[in-house]
RNA sequence: GGGCGGUUAGCUCAGUGGUAGAGCAUUGCUUUCACACGGCAAGGGUCACAGGUUCAAAUCCUGUACCGCCCACCA
């Protein structure tokens, strides 16, 4: 074995290996597992997030496959319709083309065609994570048989009525052209201003003043509200203004809506441009007036002087014209909420327009149940309120999207505009014959579903429904969906209504809910701030150059560029060293307790790299003491107190593991194994292992070599779902060794803790032993004594039991504390003038002779005494307070009476001693 | 406006009634035959603040401050 670790000899080996002898598929026996991959964009990269959550994913289906359940991850990708279609764009425009040019057939043949280019990209990078998904049940969104789920499901929701076709206000994306669900809007704070108008009143009595936010839109005004029981305006209800600009007289009417005390207590109402005024339009019978359109540009229903102004500059000029006519009483300041287009940052318009949308209500019934009753699971289970919060509020969903990559709606119209939603074309036509009695040609509905639409069917339409096959019933439902809290509407939500609805179960059974990768900073890592780190450049490493490159070229911003170059070399001045999978595993693990922010630090994937060393040299360490010398047959029961406290030490790391990974708590689980096997394992295990090796008891030695191979064999079995591939391969060279058969430690059998015997006893002694080593390397580190200096130890107040664990550890104590001789001191004999602690009942006292300074020592024993004091204090209060000893239970008031017990006992050898040394440095 | 988090060692975070913990960083010693990506030892915290409950609070309750996220029709 090499000295170091060297992850990059071994990964991409192993992995070949794994996919080529089909580990990934099922096994044919076993209790069902099964996650469904959150499927990442088909042409995208990997990031952070998806390395995050792909570990744990493959975790849980490591651990799981090793319990002997039929594990299936279900990998697949996703076709992504906004985002993938503005790529291509892009790209058509980069190059002087433009999708209309190109026509529909055309433009989506280039996306496939960027699709088969870049589609690999992400399925090779989840292969370096060493993600064991079934590759051969790959899908994608708008393969056929997921294209045929979406169908089905479309037109039987239509059929029941479900789904709908209706004209109403949606979110418009004037620079994409396509409506938007409510859940792709984001609502940004920005700096505005609140415009206060004068609308003259018809009857030149004077004018109504109203405030907006969006002057611009009074073109499309129908009236102008006031609260109605507002004595400022009560007199003005039934009468009518003349809107600026237009020639147009609105009514003035009253509803509750207005708030009084906002702006000057009057609104202006334009039913056709948002969505409160479009509720109050519906209350009043007011017309609604479009005056924009699709790209947000002025329409023919305002003055022909306005026509094809945009959204700025038609705010420009009507201003100006009320400036002009002296209509604007006053301009505030005011911050105002900004609906933007989640993809393209436009400011979103609400727009008339037909869609297609779905009935919600119904779906979320038994989805809201399904959470409260406990089916469904969410974990942390706090989520579950973030969700009964979003579905009991929960809003028809627009599905229709204005774009070509996607699933196109199964709808078709004939000549007069009637609808016949099918499988097929032929299928509409036959419809259409019987509806009008004859032959007649239909026109597809050019629109295309909203990505989550496929999404939300993930969980069946992978395993090929709508045909009732093997699979499905095996692996439906999951077991656990890991997500984002980010998608919990998108995404889960929409996968529990339609899994009730269309398999009449819920699609898993647990949600675990993980935090969101940030930068160490606690930023979101994204490309316009330059902090995005390529979690391949984690594993294999990155030259500062390479990364500079990454990081600025490509910028929708080019300008920002020479700041993250000026940041990228602050934070990486010799770019990232190469960790390995296994470390960034580690880490992700490590780093999945229950917070909603995962900072990542690398400074933390270095630590866990060099616990993959630690753990590569203590497998090198047992297989140089094992290889070519005597090992006791398995199944030996050892004699060795070291040995039963490491296998007991062992089964509660172990126990440990499986609660991490049966309450999703990677973290502790994570830190169960790295603290057995740095501190336990290494620390103290090997290095009381060796007196025994190379002691004469050959038996004894042979039995040692035998639990050093079973608990590195265990532990590597521990190991493995978290760090798959220095566990293997380490397990390959060890296993035969170790008497484990099997090619493979993939499908090993996971550890089972009560196959290892917890043992008290020997934890008594060995805490005993630790004890003793431990004071002595306290003195020896503090006095600064060399390393290769032995000590000659006096004992004083040893017990009967403490003279006997001296003799039988002595080997093992003379090696760990560095003891030369030890002895006990006789009642009543006085020590040497020595430097001191207390262990136990007894004192420990190194005789100084020239090695301590007698000065240091008193400035470490009264640093001592005053700890210990302080501990007297609170404990003495404690017990002093009748309350404590009448009401506490009587358990713990023991442990209170020993503690103090024993540190009044320590307190009165420091005492002594202290008065010793003392007189040595006054002389 | 509503909802949900967070505030613990220099940094990043565990701990959720009974002796304040880890990793990284820091300091000293150490190149000893698994590992310098190492070993040994040390220093470092009135657990944001104020009340309350309790024999006992970092932990439970109430409030305050600051930071953050999500939802929402104050134009």
């Amino acid at each position: 074995m090499d000295k170091a670790y060297e992850p990059a000899a071994i990964e991409q080996r192993l992995y070949r290996e794994w996919e080529a002898s089909g580990r990934f598929v099922p096994a044919a026996a076993g209790t069902p597992y099964c996650i469904m991959i959150p499927p990442p964009n088909v042409t995208g990269t990997l990031h952070m997030g998806h390395a995050f959550q792909d570990t744990i994913m493959d975790a849980l289906t490591r651990y799981h496959r090793m319990r002997g359940d039929a594990t299936l991850w279900q990998m697949g990708t996703d076709h992504a319709g906004i985002a993938t279609q503005m790529v291509v764009e892009r790209q058509l425009n980069a190059a002087g083309e433009t999708r209309a040019g190109l026509g529909r057939e055309a433009f989506l043949k280039r996306v496939w065609e960027w699709k088969a280019q870049s589609g690999g990209t992400i399925s090779q990078q989840l292969r370096r994570l060493g993600a064991s998904v079934d590759w051969q049940r790959e899908r994608f969104t708008m393969d056929e048989g997921l294209s045929q789920s979406v169908t089905e499901v479309f037109v039987r929701l239509h059929e029941e009525g479900l789904i709908y076709r209706g004209k109403r206000l949606v979110n418009w994306d004037p620079v994409l052209l396509t409506a938007l669900s409510d859940l792709e809007v984001l609502a940004t704070e920005e700096e505005g201003h609140l415009w206060h108008l004068r609308y003259p009143l018809e009857d030149g009595s004077g004018h109504l003043v109203v405030a907006t936010t969006r002057p611009e839109t009074l073109l499309g005004d129908s009236a102008v509200a006031v609260h109605p029981e507002d004595e400022r305006y009560r007199a003005l209800l039934g009468k009518r203004v003349r809107l600026p600009l237009t020639d147009r007289l609105i009514p003035i009417i009253a509803d509750d809506f207005v708030d009084r005390e906002f702006g000057s207590g009057s609104v202006k109402i334009t039913p056709a441009h948002d969505f409160t005024d479009n509720e109050v339009g519906q209350r009043h019978n007011l017309p609604l007036i479009n005056i924009f359109t699709p790209d947000a540009r002025l329409n023919e229903n305002v003055p022909q002087a306005l026509r094809g102004l945009t959204r700025e500059q038609a705010r420009e000029r009507v201003l100006a014209e009320l400036e002009s006519a002296g209509l604007i009483e006053r301009i505030d300041k005011h911050k105002l909420m900004v609906p933007r287009g989640d993809r393209s940052g436009a400011i979103l318009e609400p727009l008339l327009t037909d869609q297609w949308y779905v009935r919600i209500a119904p779906l979320a019934e038994p989805a809201i149940a399904a959470v409260k009753s406990g089916q469904i699971k969410f974990v942390p289970e706090n989520w579950s309120k973030t969700y009964f919060e979003w579905m009991n509020n929960i809003r028809d969903w627009c599905i229709s999207r204005q774009l070509w990559w996607g699933h196109q709606i199964p709808a078709w119209y004939d000549a007069d505009g009637n609808v016949y939603v099918a499988r097929s074309e032929a299928e509409a036509l036959m419809q259409a014959r019987r509806k009008t009695g004859r032959e007649v040609t239909l026109t597809r509905d050019a629109d295309v579903l909203d990505t989550w639409f496929s999404s939300a069917l993930w969980p069946f339409s992978t395993l090929g429904w709508p045909d009732q096959n093997a699979d499905l019933a095996r692996f439906y439902p999951g077991n656990v969906l890991v997500t984002g809290f980010d998608i919990i509407f998108f995404w889960v939500a929409r996968m529990i209504m339609f899994g009730l609805k269309f398999m009449g179960d819920v699609p898993f059974r647990e949600v675990y809910v993980h935090g969101l990768v940030r930068d160490g900073e606690g930023q979101k890592m994204s490309k316009s701030k330059g902090n995005v780190i390529d979690p391949l450049d984690i594993v294999d490493g990155i030259t500062l150059e390479a990364l500079l490159q990454k990081r600025t070229t490509g910028l929708m911003q080019p300008h920002l560029a020479p700041a993250i170059d000026k940041a990228t070399r602050k934070q990486f001045p010799n770019g990232i060293e190469a960790h390995g999978t296994d470390a960034l595993r580690f880490t992700f693990a490590a780093l999945a307790t229950q917070s909603r922010d995962i900072r990542f630090e690398l400074g933390r994937v270095a630590g866990y790299r060099n616990f993959c060393n630690k753990l590569w040299n203590a497998a090198r360490f047992v297989t140089m003491m094992t290889t070519d010398k005597p090992v006791a047959p398995p199944g030996t029961v050892s004699a060795s107190v070291v040995d039963r406290w490491i296998l007991s030490r062992l089964r509660e790391a172990i126990l440990a593991t499986d609660e991490g990974f049966a309450g999703y708590r990677f973290d502790m689980a994570a830190t169960a194994l790295y603290e057995f096997t740095w501190h336990e394992f290494c620390d103290w295990y090997l290095e009381l292992a060796k007196p025994v090796l190379q002691g004469d008891d050959v038996e004894a030695a042979a039995a040692t070599r035998r639990t050093l191979l079973t608990v590195l064999e265990t532990l590597l079995r521990a190991l493995h779902p978290i760090m798959p591939f220095i566990t293997e391969e380490i397990w390959l060279r060890i296993a035969p060794a170790a008497s484990v058969g099997g090619d493979t430690i993939m499908t090993a059998p996971w550890p089972e803790a009560r196959r290892l015997r917890a043992d008290a006893d020997a934890a008594q002694d060995v805490d005993w032993m630790k004890g003793v080593i431990l004071a002595l390397r306290q003195i020896r580190g503090e006095m600064d004594i060399s390393p290769a200096r032995k000590l000659s130890p006096l004992a004083q107040g040893a017990t009967a039991g403490d003279i006997e664990r001296f003799t039988r550890y002595e080997a093992l104590l003379g090696r760990l504390a560095g003891i030369d001789e030890l002895r006990v001191l006789a009642p009543g004999e006085t020590p040497p003038a020595s430097a001191a602690s207390v262990v136990g009942d007894m004192t420990l006292h190194v005789p100084m002779q020239g090695l301590i300074d007698p000065a240091v020592e008193l400035t470490r024993l009264k640093r001592k005494q005053e700890k210990n004091q302080q501990e007297i204090t609170r404990a003495r209060a404690k017990l002093e307070n009748p309350n404590f000893v009448n009401h506490a239970p009587p358990e713990v008031v023991v442990t209170e009476r020993e503690r103090i017990a024993q540190f009044e006992k320590v307190n009165a050898s420091l005492a002594r001693q202290i008065e010793i040394v003392q007189g040595l440095v006054v002389n």
